[in-house]
DNA sequence: TGTCCACTGGAAGGGAGGGCTT
DNA sequence: AAGCCCTCCCTTCCAGTGGACA
């Protein structure tokens, strides 16, 4: 592969032309490849025809929701189980086929008795959306096709937007199947009362129907509803444990089949990578995306197949790329705090405390001429930081020294001066040295 | 056993910005 | 234009906390 590239400045490019445009891609293009056409395939969002190991899973919640295809009301389900268990897919997977039952049913009948079996699927997720109002505004924009009678994504009372929603329903007539992802993000951030409405609306609706299903990978999240909206929810409860090795494997297998040039890869790769999620609680997600990027590096390298080494690569390339995304998105405030943390973790001192992260905080908002916000502030950002995993914060206390956080870093402090080096907005400040002594 | 320290983290509320209604 | 509602970001206030120390 190197050698053909070397090629790419022959006779007719002169000296140090660049070299056409054609003859840029053409090594690229020769090499046979590993990827068939669709590589999304080795995405954790693709939908495969067959979920593999999830079987009575899919049983139990089909038969749940297979009462909307009778015109009934399905109950509404819990479903609980760690990152990557299959929860998301199944739910969608669910979700497309009994839109798909319903319309086959209704649609060539028209209106009339069949009606009752029409099944409306709207699937959120609550990570994006993450507010009362736009869980609501979501789901009643998903029937409007008309631009100007859309909800607007703020502006309304939250009481109008419910009253149009019922009478969407309503309009809509049939069952209306709510997905809702990650509710536990939703809930810690907004609290119940959106489940509260979507849980009491159908004594509200004389035509339509609605049933939720609620997606955590928070078995404590309950703790935090309203008795009756916990009762309401949790009609039913589904539990996806995680998947062991092997089963990892056969998911991969099935995937490769389908996303890979047969041949083109070592049998060994698809163990690896089935093996390196195990560790991590089984989690599928993580086994799609080592294989895809594995995939994805010898491809690159023009490799002539997919070796375990690649496996290993991709493995240390998506754990940077992780630290690299979070790091370079955080708002400017967060990133001084992290440069005072860094710049205490470089002075070799080695865990700090909040107090101490805030002088040097504030001492860099001096020098680069903003306005340091409170400590107060500056403790939430701390706490973000530790729930993302770019530091650690230990609370620890030092006896009559008082109760605070002991704070380092949570990556190789060279990788995050590279990713901080990068924002123009805070670059001078990262080899900035505070001052040690107390600030007034 | 009570005191004290340096916070932590919840609650309440201000204000800016975006948008709708009258 | 004024009034209202919503979200987001932030400040202010303050009760609560764990453990060393007197």
């Amino acid at each position: 592969m190197h050698g053909t590239r070397a090629k790419r400045g022959d006779a007719k490019t002169l000296g140090h032309e660049n070299p056409s445009a054609e003859s840029i891609f053409k090594p690229y293009l020769q090499q046979r490849p590993l990827f068939k056409k669709d590589r999304d395939i080795l995405r954790p969002s693709y939908i495969p025809e067959r979920l593999p190991h999830r079987d009575m899973q899919i049983d139990t919640l089909a038969s749940i929701l297979s009462t909307a295809l009778k015109g009934g009301r399905p109950s509404n389900v819990l479903i609980f189980g760690k990152t990557g268990t299959g929860k998301t897919a199944v739910a969608k997977y669910l979700g497309n086929a009994i839109s798909k039952a319903a319309g086959e049913r209704a649609l060539p009948l028209g209106v009339g008795p069949e009606e009752l079996a029409r099944v409306h699927f709207v699937y959120i997720n609550c990570e994006v959306v993450d507010t009362q109002y736009g869980v609501l505004a979501h789901i009643g924009n998903r029937f409007i096709s008309d631009w100007d009678e859309r909800i607007p994504f703020t502006g309304w009372p939250t009481e109008k937007v419910y009253d149009q929603l019922k009478r969407q329903i309503d309009e809509l007539g049939g069952v209306t199947v709510i997905v809702l992802d990650e509710i536990d993000k939703l809930v810690y951030k907004s609290g119940d009362d959106v489940l509260f409405h979507l849980t009491q609306i159908n004594d509200d609706l004389s035509r339509g129907a609605l049933s939720v299903v609620a997606i955590s990978n928070d078995l404590k999240f309950t703790e935090f509803l309203d008795a009756r909206v916990r009762s309401r929810l949790g009609e039913e409860r589904l539990v996806f444990p995680p998947y062991n090795a092997k089963q990892l494997q056969d998911i991969l297998a099935q995937r490769a089949e389908l996303a890979l040039e047969a041949g083109m890869y070592d049998e060994s790769v698809i163990a690896l990578c089935a093996a390196l999620a195990a560790q991590e609680h089984g989690d599928a997600r993580r086994a799609l995306d080592l294989l895809r990027v594995s995939g994805e590096l010898a491809e690159r390298d023009g490799a002539p197949r997919l070796t375990d080494a690649y496996v290993v690569k991709a493995k240390n390339k998506i754990e940077l790329d992780c630290v690299t995304e979070v790091v370079r998105t955080l708002p400017l405030q967060s990133k001084i705090v992290l440069i005072a943390i860094y710049a205490s973790e470089n002075r070799g001192e080695g865990a700090s405390t909040t107090g101490e992260v805030y002088d040097a905080y504030r001492d860099l908002c001096r020098r680069a001429g903003y306005t340091p916000l409170t400590q107060r502030r500056v403790t939430d950002f701390i706490s973000e930081l530790d729930m993302l995993g770019i530091i650690t914060a230990r609370l620890k206390s030092f006896g009559r020294g008082g109760r605070t956080r002991e704070i380092s870093l949570g990556v190789s402090s060279g990788e995050l001066r590279q990713v901080l080096v990068e924002d123009e907005m805070v670059r001078d400040l990262v080899d900035f040295v505070p001052t040690q002594q107390k600030l007034p």
